[in-house]
DNA sequence: TCGCCCGCTGTTAGCGCTCACATACCGCTT
DNA sequence: AAGCGGTATGTGAGCGCTAACAGCGGGCGA
């Protein structure tokens, strides 16, 4: 039990006037480095515990010029996406010394570019950051502050250091692929309306080319923004639908727009995916449970943090430098929502 | 536009050689703190950032022994209920100084104590927990810290220091009022198995309380772990119904696997809410758009992030000590799933 | 017996910044 | 002309810790 004494912090002088050896000694004990002998290990264990003594580790990082967080910047923790993207970094950190620290942009440039000076300002071991688009500000910070970075979710483009993601615009091309291989021919988009989502932006650009390959061109497209994407997803297809009746496929940014849209259509008595067909995006586990799977495409996220905290960790601890970038390939998920062909 | 040369990390003294002015000077810049001229100032944050000049927060902290960093600790990420709390804190901490870490406990009290530790050792301003149970240690740890604590979310039980949340023993003993004054009286529980989710404990008291008020008690129970949620509800429900088809109310421990529950009574035909009721827990925002909308309590997750970030900011500006006890009062949100009386 | 290495502990000098204070210079009053 | 208050800048010390090296015994091979 700690013997309160509350008003003057602890420092490691106390630590070891506690029990008689130098502070470098109860350091070496602290951080497990270097030799000392088991009985005064346990003598300054002993110590440590009862003052209630926890390590100052801006002391600890200024001196040794070594700081184990590794920033991860992404653009929303609501999305669904960034969570488990997070969760598959976790699982790797939790096995070295590194520690995750999270800033979130709001897909908004000019805040990702401060979240990433004040992670810089910490002189982080790491930096993980979504996307490839960055404002040159921020380019000249990481290329100046000598700091691994890699940039996640997306590879189309070119990275700074390393990245770790898929395609985005060739898992739109697949996805188009599928729905005209199934016969469907008026397809409309439905989407955010967020100018700083590159990744929904290239989807749409990759499905709108494939579209273009086979002469077809979407025949409606509506976008929101704000909101509870499911109830938004509901909506819009009801917009969609009633100006652009002919429309038989409706192709969603996400999946909680489309489960929207999907519980619509069953809603409203559609013969789904006779009539009229649905996808999304993101292979979004959330929504199992639905009465019907919406056809979507996993977009990897639970590995692409692990790859990501893989790439960090072995920089950090070999020191090696050198970019490498690892796609990963989604797999088309059809679901009950695109007729069988 | 920097001009790299990026071996050697920059130094304030890099900044201060650049442009003929003393490290303390260009300190003064760099914070607008003190006085400077107007001439001098531009000169100063012209060489920075040129020279793309990030400062080292770490030495600076150690100088003014002020970190500008709230820790807050919350059992996950992926329960929907903590992104939005954050959402909360960081409106706030945004008109401050401070800023968010976040660390995250899988509720095991384990995890707790060494996220908690890791926080401390970082010595924040402030630090935002979740919940009012913590072990031993972890309570000796922050009384010998010093640092101001909020814990959130709950306020059935003894707060270290600051507290802000809701009752939810009363939120289930409401609950159970609303459900037994609209008749039903065969009423199942649904919920997670997950031993340290105090809250969904404590509201699980507070229902069967009620119910015991009345002459009732609870006719069956199920509990899942793990997987999604929406259809974990689907599987309990159907399993529940099953087994006890006297049934006529679902109450669940949150609004997902309420929301999988719902849908499958829709999609088995039942007559909701006449024949069988059902009601969660959180008022999650994300579920409107489902056809019918499911009885819930508001957790005021939002209101609850800003007045803990209220607390701490507070304190860090005035210095003032002394724990405050907020509670706020959920409201009840029959939606279309529970009988009008 | 000497010398050497090894296990353990202590000493010294910073890490990059900010605090408290000292200094220089200006215009102004008395 | 001396003194004053104010603004603008510089100086030295030190935040709490760790890297690097220095000491100091004792075991052991030559």
């Amino acid at each position: 039990m700690p013997s309160y004494q509350p008003k003057r912090p602890l420092t490691l002088r106390d630590v070891s006037e506690a029990c008689g050896v130098s502070e470098m000694t109860v350091s070496r004990v602290l951080r497990n480095r270097g030799d000392v002998s088991v009985a005064t290990r346990e003598k300054v264990l002993k110590a440590a515990r009862s003052l209630g003594y926890v390590p100052n580790k801006i002391a600890g990082a200024l001196a040794s010029q070594r700081v184990n967080l590794v920033g991860v910047i992404i653009p929303s923790l609501s999305n669904m996406v960034f969570p488990e993207v997070m969760t598959g970094i976790s699982e790797v950190l939790d096995g070295t010394d590194l520690q995750p620290v999270v800033g979130v942009t709001n897909y908004s440039p000019d805040r990702e570019e401060s979240v990433l000076y004040e992670m810089l300002s910490w002189r982080p071991s790491g930096l993980i950051i979504a996307g490839l688009e960055h404002t040159d500000a921020s380019r000249a910070m990481l290329a100046q502050s000598n700091v691994p970075v890699v940039e996640i979710m997306d590879i189309d483009g070119t990275p700074l250091d390393s990245a770790v993601g898929i395609s985005h615009r060739r898992a739109g091309r697949q996805m188009a692929e599928a729905i005209v291989a199934a016969g469907y021919r008026n397809i409309a988009f439905l989407g955010t309306q967020m100018p700083n989502d590159h990744r929904a932006r290239k989807r749409l650009e990759g499905f709108e080319e494939e579209l273009a390959r086979h002469g077809l061109s979407l025949v409606d497209r509506e976008f929101y923004s704000g909101g509870s994407a499911l109830l938004k997803g509901r909506e819009m297809t009801q917009a969609i639908l009633q100006r652009s009746p002919e429309t038989d496929f409706l192709y969603y940014s996400n999946d909680m727009i489309g489960a929207g849209g999907l519980l619509y259509c069953l809603d409203a008595g559609l013969d789904v995916p006779g009539k009229i067909g649905l996808a999304g995006f993101n292979g979004t586990e959330l929504l199992d449970g639905i009465s019907r799977k919406l056809a979507t495409m996993d977009a990897c996220r639970l590995e692409i943090g692990r790859r990501a905290a893989e790439i960090i960790s072995g920089k950090h601890s070999t020191g090696t430098a050198g970019g490498a970038v690892i796609e990963l390939f989604p797999t088309l998920q059809p679901g009950d929502t695109i007729r069988k062909t």
